[in-house]
RNA sequence: GCCCGAGUGGCGGAAUGGUAGACGCAGCGGAUUCAAAAUCCGCCGCCGCAAGGCGUGCGAGUUCGAGUCUCGCCUCGGGCACCA
């Protein structure tokens, strides 16, 4: 007899894989194509157990495609710019294209054993020159297409990463990366124009069915669509030039609650005012100062300066509203101008109540004989209120329809008109940084900024560069800035700026349909595999990266890159937990935790401990960091039980979507489970070949059951209950006394069921058995569905809607006959107590209940 | 502040409006063993000796029947946040 070994089964079939080139994806236009991706990883040097997941979820459906008849794509790539990478330079010397392909080398190592059916011939990095070249003529073609600009702007500078950050990579005030504290500078610096398709990318979310809910919702927030009214205050004692103030609002209904008015320390009129004002100048500076950051936010104090200037308002000649500059209006939302309406604005309220200015009501709530002036009235949606100073057609409550008669009116009086406005601001992606792709642009002194020649593409990073002071080595570079203009020839200065690494991961997935053409892709493979039938990856990613994407493929297609049909990218998309693990800590001298691995720690039934002994605290389960140590590799767990046992148990116990904790336990358990169906296998190679087989139907019926339930649950990406039936049909094998012929078919059966996920053991036992060529060619199964009805079924008899007896009948059997039986039931007859029941409710083939 | 989502045994989690707790972990009992490990068999929501009763965060409602639908709360988690 032998034993289930992994760490020897598991290369020869990896092997066997690859020589036979199962995984290599072919354009077959006699088959359907599925193309799976899972986000690609930044190489880090190591793979971790978030990433075993992610794959191994995107394997278990690239493997069930494939056997259902698809032709599958399945690569893998690195998304290979960016930061550590030069951080790593600069804190242990050597270069970023080093260190990098190093890791991804390493990382290429670590993945092959865990058996993934990934088509590596496709293998690229963001890195490669053939990669960003093909970038930066996109960038080109974008410039052509007036998809991309250069403008001035106040931008979000990280003064320890050296660099610009987008809106969306500054997090309470703070850089995404660095987490210090983002100053305001104003530099010049290449946009994508995303805003021009706020509407287009929020309407088009509707068609994204098999997007989560969650997802969907954050991105239509993060393009924040607003419905307001847009409108001039005429002013009085402005400045030439001044004569009128633009102002937008959400809050039409709210006019003629106006009490002042407040623009932006950037506002045009502002910095007109400070050129000749002491005071307004003091007052704009200090709002630059406090800026973004965080503290200002925390303390949130309303300030102002009154201009002197007054506006009118648009319903009343005579009623005139101070002009105030004030620090929480953002210059880059609608006209960086508003009224103020502190009857019905908390915030308005506090800087009127601040700066003494007057409270005018527009409504109370209905009801209410005066207005409640201590704080301001937001009524509620369904709230009902009535009107104190509407203008006419006030008749309508509250809510958009009291906005859209507000418009309406305010249109119909010649006053502003309706506007529609997004929170979504154009990306910035210029980066001061060298571990990016150059922007393929050349400054000259007569010709200006000149794309370069597509032919001089790419413009590759010179290796030749140090890092020994920061800011952005291609600065420095004595000789990789001169060219020549490529319009005029002249002598140029390139751009030094690269683009922002989330612009090379906006478009790999498309790349990975021709990944080494002379193109950014091919018409025809593009039109063959887009789209991505199915994305998988960290919910982390649910803004910027897809937004990103959708924006891009909607340029790639705008410049003939892509087909119509891949505007949205991603057909589904699925979101995948973390992996998690318990904490364990001691207390250290100065009281502070010190935290240990779990390598070093022993599970005892009520606690743990460490090797000598000591006892060791139990924190909570919480995603693995390597700050709290609370980290499993994944290279030990796959030297330690196989990659088979990873797999399988990433896949168990908690829904995908969720988090799932990775417990020495369940990857005991995971394994016992393994090596139980493997020897179970081996037991049924030696049964004797005559022995008779009284359990040969209820074994077929289990094997049709169980391909049934898998088939289901795999699509409805239930791996967790996919495994719980796979368990379940393991149970009813090694439970059965069929016949050799029966068990035989149930144990290759359930090794195909079982081989997504255990793929390697699943062509152990195929072998074994004697199956035909490897499993991972193998058709999937199907189920009969005459075997899955039963001919008796067990029904369930409810008193008032408790269970309290059941009966065993034939399927069809009438409910005339039914009612007879659960009459005489004893359980009923106690309950009826010689009465009759008031109401006998029959559900066929489901349930019974008799109400007394 | 605004917008979402989730609350089910000791734990992870199952349940087209129809037997709540599938499957797994942990636990308990037994077989095997000189003993253990491994393996196998069985039990396993709570109260109760039992009959029985109670059970899906809390309170109402709809229904013959609610974990599931409706309304109102509570708690936890996530996203956005000076967005006018």
């Amino acid at each position: 007899m032998s034993r289930y070994d992994p760490a020897q089964i598991e290369p020869k079939w990896q092997k066997a894989w690859e020589e036979a080139g199962c995984f290599t994806a072919r354009r077959d236009p006699a088959k359907p194509k599925y193309y799976v991706l899972e986000m690609f990883p930044y190489p880090s040097g190591r793979i971790h157990i978030g990433h075993v997941r992610n794959y191994t979820m995107g394997d278990v459906v690239a493997r069930y495609k494939s056997s259902c008849g698809f032709s599958v794509l399945h690569p893998m790539g690195w998304d290979a710019f960016g930061m550590p990478a030069e951080n790593a330079a600069m804190e242990r010397g050597g270069h970023p294209k080093d260190w990098t392909y190093g890791n991804i080398a390493q990382m290429r190592g670590q993945m092959k054993p865990l058996g993934l059916s990934i088509d590596w011939s496709r293998e690229f990095a963001t890195c490669d020159p053939e990669y960003y070249g093909q970038q930066q003529s996109m960038f080109i073609d974008f410039m052509e297409k007036g998809l991309v600009y250069r403008k001035n702007a106040v931008v979000n500078w990280d003064p320890v990463d050296m660099t610009v950050l987008a809106n969306e990579q500054v997090i309470d005030g703070k850089g995404w990366r660095s987490g210090a504290e983002v100053e305001r500078r104003e530099l010049t610096q290449w946009f994508f124009r995303i805003s021009d398709f706020s509407g287009e990318l929020l309407d088009a979310i509707d068609g994204l069915k098999d997007w989560p809910e969650k997802v969907r919702l954050m991105q239509a927030n993060w393009i924040g669509k607003s419905r307001g009214l847009q409108f001039a205050f005429s002013t009085v004692d402005a400045p030439e030039g001044f004569d009128r103030l633009e102002v937008y609002t959400t809050r039409p209904d709210t006019l003629m609650g106006a009490s002042f008015a407040a623009i932006s320390p950037d506002h045009p009129l502002a910095k007109h005012l400070e050129r000749h004002d002491p005071k307004i100048a003091e007052f704009v500076a200090e709002c630059r100062r406090i800026g973004t950051s965080e503290e200002a936010l925390e303390k949130a104090e309303k300030k102002g300066l009154d201009t002197g200037i007054h506006v009118r308002h648009p319903f009343d000649e005579a009623w005139e509203m101070p002009v105030y500059i004030a620090n929480f209006i953002l210059m880059d939302y609608g006209t960086g101008a508003i009224f103020g309406c502190p009857a019905h604005d908390q915030r308005d309220f506090d800087f009127a109540t601040k700066y003494g200015l007057p409270i005018p009501p527009v409504f109370v709530a209905e009801g209410a004989e005066e207005a409640d002036l201590s704080e301001a009235y937001v009524p509620m949606k369904s709230e009902r209120v009535r009107y104190v100073r509407g203008f006419a057609g006030d008749e309508v409550q509250t809510g958009e329809a009291a906005v859209d008669a507000a418009i309406a009116f305010c249109e119909g009086k010649g006053v502003g008109r309706g506007v529609t406005n997004y929170r979504l601001r154009d990306w910035g992606v210029s980066r001061q940084r060298y571990w990016g792709c150059p922007i393929p642009v050349v400054h000259c002194e007569a010709c200006g900024v000149v794309a370069e020649k597509k032919e001089n593409l790419p413009v590759e990073l010179p290796y030749d560069v140090s890092f020994d002071q920061p800011g952005n080595p291609l600065d420095r570079h004595p000789t990789w800035r001169d060219c020549a203009c490529p319009k005029c020839g002249a002598p140029a200065k390139r751009e030094t700026d690269t683009m922002d690494t989330f612009v090379d991961s906006s478009w790999y997935y498309a790349r990975f349909t021709a990944p080494h053409a002379n193109t950014p892709t091919v018409a025809e493979d593009a039109d063959y595999w887009m789209n991505v039938d199915q994305y998988i990856g960290g919910i982390e990613h649910a803004i910027l990266h897809l937004l990103y994407s959708r924006f891009f493929a909607r340029a790639m297609h705008i410049c003939g890159h892509l087909p119509k049909k891949a505007v949205e990218p991603f057909n589904a998309l699925f979101t995948q937990g973390m992996v998690t693990h318990e904490t364990y800590s001691t207390k250290g001298k100065d009281g502070r935790p010190v935290w240990h691995t779990p390598d070093d720690v022993t599970r005892t039934a009520d606690g743990a401990t460490l090797a000598d002994g000591t006892p060791v605290d139990i924190g909570p389960v919480i995603k693995m960091s390597k700050s709290k140590k609370n980290v499993v590799d994944p290279m030990d767990i796959i030297a330690r039980y196989g990659a088979d046992t990873a797999r399988w148990f990433v896949m168990s116990d908690s829904p995908p979507e969720r988090d799932v904790e990775w417990t020495a336990a369940g990857a005991e358990a995971a394994q016992k489970h393994l090596t139980r169906v493997w020897t179970l296998s081996d037991r049924i190679g030696s049964l004797p070949d005559g022995k008779p087989g009284t359990g040969d139907e209820d074994l077929a019926r289990a094997m049709h059951r169980a391909i049934h339930d898998v088939t289901q649950t795999i699509e409805g990406f239930a791996f967790n209950k996919a495994i719980a039936k796979l368990y379940e049909f393991a149970n009813a094998i090694q439970k059965s006394d069929a016949s050799k012929p029966v068990q035989r078919q149930a144990i290759m059966v359930l090794a195909q069921l079982m081989s997504p996920m255990t793929p390697h053991l699943a062509e152990d036992i195929w072998a074994h058995q004697g199956g035909e060529g490897l499993i991972a060619q193998a058709p999937w199964p199907k189920a009969d569905p005459a075997m899955l009805v039963d001919d008796n079924v067990t029904l369930p008899i409810q008193i008032n809607g408790k269970r309290r007896a059941e009966i065993s009948v034939p399927k069809e059997m009438p409910a005339s006959e039914v009612e007879k039986i659960v009459l005489a039931d004893e359980a009923v007859i106690r309950a009826l107590n010689g009465g009759a029941p008031k109401k006998l409710i029959v559900v066929p083939g489901r349930i019974v209940n008799v109400v007394i």
